[in-house]
DNA sequence: AATTAATTCAACCATTTAGTTGAATTAATT
DNA sequence: AATTAATTCAACTAAATGGTTGAATTAATT
């Protein structure tokens, strides 16, 4: 009984690991198990099935994306802090889960229906806030005109796309890891300029 | 021997198609056989094993998705009609080939040695002249100061994201098919304003 | 037409992998 | 201490899947 919450933790934190990094078919229950230090009959005894575990993962793993930045999208903050403040946040959430926000790309793309039925259960709110701020700081004249939809598409892209293209980016621009950590380092301060700078009027 | 070069035409493509589609580990030989309306064992004639399979289709798709974006960023073109034409070839890529930014970006991270490997034996130039290019509009005054390769990737990045998020941006902002198209053909307008923009002084 | 070479495929094999089971162990309860 | 319930695992099964083979067919060459 004491065993249990810790054991499913666990079998949570491996199978989270190995599902983020290989995907799911490239994910083995043995290496799961292994990882968690524990037999595999165990992932069975506790989730029924690989896809079961998979689901937990995936939903957890959507938990851990969207509602964190979501609440900044939306928080009661002016832009410029504001886009200092995500760009810092997805920057913290890539250093804690390299593989996060690759996995949530491949999988939703895999099955997009379940993704859009989970997404909709789950009821996480559109960032209907920052939309509102957006149209206001246009109406006032402080932004550029632009749809709200193009810049937060925009915003996130650009926190996301160096972490999920790393390999690219070290390959082209001939970096080490450290030079691509350092390089990651330099554009937390950049890229808010270049955001702002985009929808400046 | 007539048959020959359609038949391995056929394999290519299918295998290209469902590769594409599933990632090496959600791929089924079977599957690329039914694609290419052959027998499973022809795979093996002609490619020997999956893995080398895989390996010609990577090739061939990082051979179809480097070159031409580099030939566009070196190409003899003033920025802005640069951007533009960036942003166009980039759409008219994905509505040949939709799975191909994310298939590369997931398995270059999947083998980021092989990648690397490949990249290198290709010799596929650095966007040099490029390169050149922003560092030349920086000391001329038309270009606010920036690392030329945050540009490029924030170019490059830019383009890609919305066609490797789609079921992400379809459901935040509760879009149809249709809706989405739409979005990417206003899109194809309004990004070079936006990243010219961004660096503008 | 006969011979040779290339091509195709149904049936098969070997390995991997998800999933099961029942006995053994450990922990909780009486 | 005895009983009951929960937990663990080694060994197993069933199915999926990559890969092979050899005979049959088709095409090219003489």
């Amino acid at each position: 009984m004491s065993e249990e919450l810790q054991t499913q933790e666990q079998i949570l934190e491996a199978a989270k690991q190995v599902f983020q990094e290989r995907g799911f078919s490239g994910a083995r229950m043995q290496e799961i198990a292994d990882e968690a230090e524990i037999n595999k009959s165990m992932l069975h005894y506790y989730f029924r099935s690989k896809d079961k575990l998979f689901q937990k993962v995936f939903q957890d793993s959507i938990r851990q994306f969207f509602p964190e930045i979501l609440k900044v999208l939306n928080a009661d903050l002016a832009l410029v802090p504001k886009i200092e403040k995500l760009v810092e946040t997805y920057y913290e959430m890539f250093k804690k889960h390299p593989h996060l926000p690759r996995f949530v790309i491949h999988e939703m793309n895999q099955h997009p229906d379940r993704f859009r039925g989970f997404v909709r259960k789950e009821g996480f709110e559109i960032p209907e806030r920052f939309v509102e701020q957006i149209k206001t700081e246009i109406a006032s004249g402080t932004m550029r005109k632009i749809d709200p939809r193009e810049f937060i598409i925009n915003t996130i892209g650009l926190c996301v796309f160096p972490l999920i293209a790393r390999p690219m980016v070290e390959t082209v621009f001939d970096m080490s890891e450290d030079q691509y950590r350092q390089f990651l380092e330099q554009r937390k301060k950049e890229l808010p300029k270049f955001i702002l700078n985009a929808v400046k009027r």
